[in-house]
RNA sequence: GUGGCUGUGGCGAAGUGGUUAACGCACCGGAUUGUGGCUCCGGCACUCGUGGGUUCAAGUCCCAUCAGCCACCCCA
């Protein structure tokens, strides 16, 4: 297959690569106005960073990495997600000896291996942010807060903001006991996937999408129900400077994210205008990572934003032009011996006067010329034909009126670019 | 990894097993002398995803394979 590229992959053309760049625009004024800053990793690690950052047990790493062996003989897997690489770097250039706290962000390529369908690519794109060094609730809620205005800003719309704490180690155990205790007796009925999670990771069961666990679940302790003081105080201020903030939220005590670093604050974005794959980003808080990872101590709390399904809501709500070709400032036709160089100079000196000036390349006739003129809608178009050439000048037609003028060659720079 | 649908020119899309595979859009050229947008005329398919098979005959039937789409699992 020579000639399509690798299931799951897709290309970026011409037409579309104009709305990334508006996005990637915009992700980098709001963080700047945040004040993140880049970080760019590999697209690949050590496998281990990925198992033991990701946890051993998550569908993730279970199923869904590209591994690879280098020449060398070692590990390697291209990044599933963003947060591992960040406290890999984070650790190896000792980050957390600086200022506190580290905000940074991330844009790129990130791979799973799955079956690709509506808003999923085996190569897909995320912006994601991570915070390290402050457990302070003020960060998850400036971290969501941000998540939002970001959407606002690419003007989507009808989204909706999940809120949930799944608590910390000194909590959980209770409520994994609780839960335990609550869904053990039901235990033949559970999916297969469930009755696997009920020993492993029992909170993983309510959100598992099947009906007959949905069901049964009904009514199972929550995670909220059961967090400690410290777990429940910090989810109080989180709400209270969301709702400071205006930013508006929906509790849902059965929001379990996927990976297994997270602890307290987890949230998630869902769209209904892209299909099943209803969440369009997500993130949470990692207080133990860094330390999983080998490092010291430090909290953490970031987001991953999935710019393909950014991108298939702005296209479901008709939020993109149409119009996809890179407009010109002026078309520069010619006809004729000799008119070449003329056209070609008149066409260096106007660029580099800041002007975007296309010209003929096929040489083709000046009516086919004026053709392609139209079609980028070049305002002016600079006729450079063997007669005026003799005669020093060039013509400038005007395309909104259909006048022409000519001018002098030597003060075609100075009065092309007063046009703009 | 599982399931459903689909696969004809750059794109969209016809095509009851049997001559030269419609049409639309796009693209290219032309409609008297060097000029656009409208109109008119013309041009543009030696693999009908690929490989097998059935048949006197297959784009049209069967099988396999690949790919796309959608859904499940899970997630972005």
């Amino acid at each position: 297959m020579l000639t399509s590229a690798p299931r799951g992959t897709k290309d970026i053309l011409p037409g579309q690569s104009r709305h990334w760049q508006t996005i990637e625009d915009t992700i980098r004024q709001i963080c700047r106005e945040y004040g993140y800053e880049e970080i760019r990793t590999p697209i690949f690690e050590h496998s281990e960073v990925f198992h033991r950052g990701v946890g051993e047990t998550t569908d993730i790493v279970q199923k869904e990495t590209y591994d690879f062996q280098d020449r060398g003989g070692r590990d390697l897997t291209l990044r599933p997600e963003g947060t591992a690489p960040t406290v890999r770097a984070l650790l190896e250039h000792k980050l957390y000896a600086g200022p506190l706290p580290v905000k940074v962000y991330y844009i790129g390529p990130m791979f799973r291996f799955g079956r690709p369908q509506a808003g999923r690519l085996r190569q897909f794109h995320q912006f994601g942010i991570e915070v390290f060094g402050s457990a302070s609730p003020r960060v998850d809620a400036e971290v969501i807060a941000m998540a939002m205005d970001f959407y606002q800003r690419l003007g989507l719309k009808k989204l909706q903001l999940l809120l949930n704490s799944i608590g910390c180690p000194k909590c959980r155990p209770g409520h994994r006991q609780a839960l335990q205790e609550f869904l053990q007796p039901k235990a033949t009925e559970l999916c297969g996937d469930c009755q696997k999670r009920l020993d492993r990771n029992p909170m993983r069961v309510l959100d598992c999408k099947n009906e007959r666990c949905q069901e049964l679940s009904q009514g199972a302790p929550t995670t909220v129900g059961y967090l400690c003081d410290v777990c429940a105080d910090h989810f109080a201020s989180v709400k209270e400077l969301l709702e400071a903030a205006g930013v508006e939220y929906t509790l849902d005590d059965r929001l379990v994210r996927g990976l297994d670093y997270y602890n307290k604050t987890a949230f998630e974005i869902v769209s209904t205008d892209i299909g099943a794959q209803s969440s369009i980003g997500g993130g949470g808080r990692y207080d133990n990572l860094v330390e999983t990872l080998g490092g010291p101590s430090v909290p953490g709390i970031g987001f991953g934003l999935g710019l393909e399904r950014v991108l298939l809501t702005m296209e479901n709500q008709g939020l993109l032009e149409s119009d996809s070709r890179e407009l010109r400032n002026i078309f520069i036709a010619m006809a004729g011996e000799g008119t070449a160089p003329v056209a070609f100079g008149l066409a260096q000196t106007l660029r580099k006067k800041g002007l975007s000036v296309e010209l003929d390349y096929l040489e083709r006739s000046l009516k086919a010329q004026m053709k392609t003129a139209d079609r980028f809608h070049a305002p002016y178009v600079v006729i450079v034909g063997q007669g005026e050439v003799e005669r020093g000048v060039i013509t400038v037609r005007t395309m909104g009126t259909g006048e022409q003028r000519e001018i002098p060659l030597g003060e075609a720079t100075e009065i092309l670019s007063g046009l703009f």
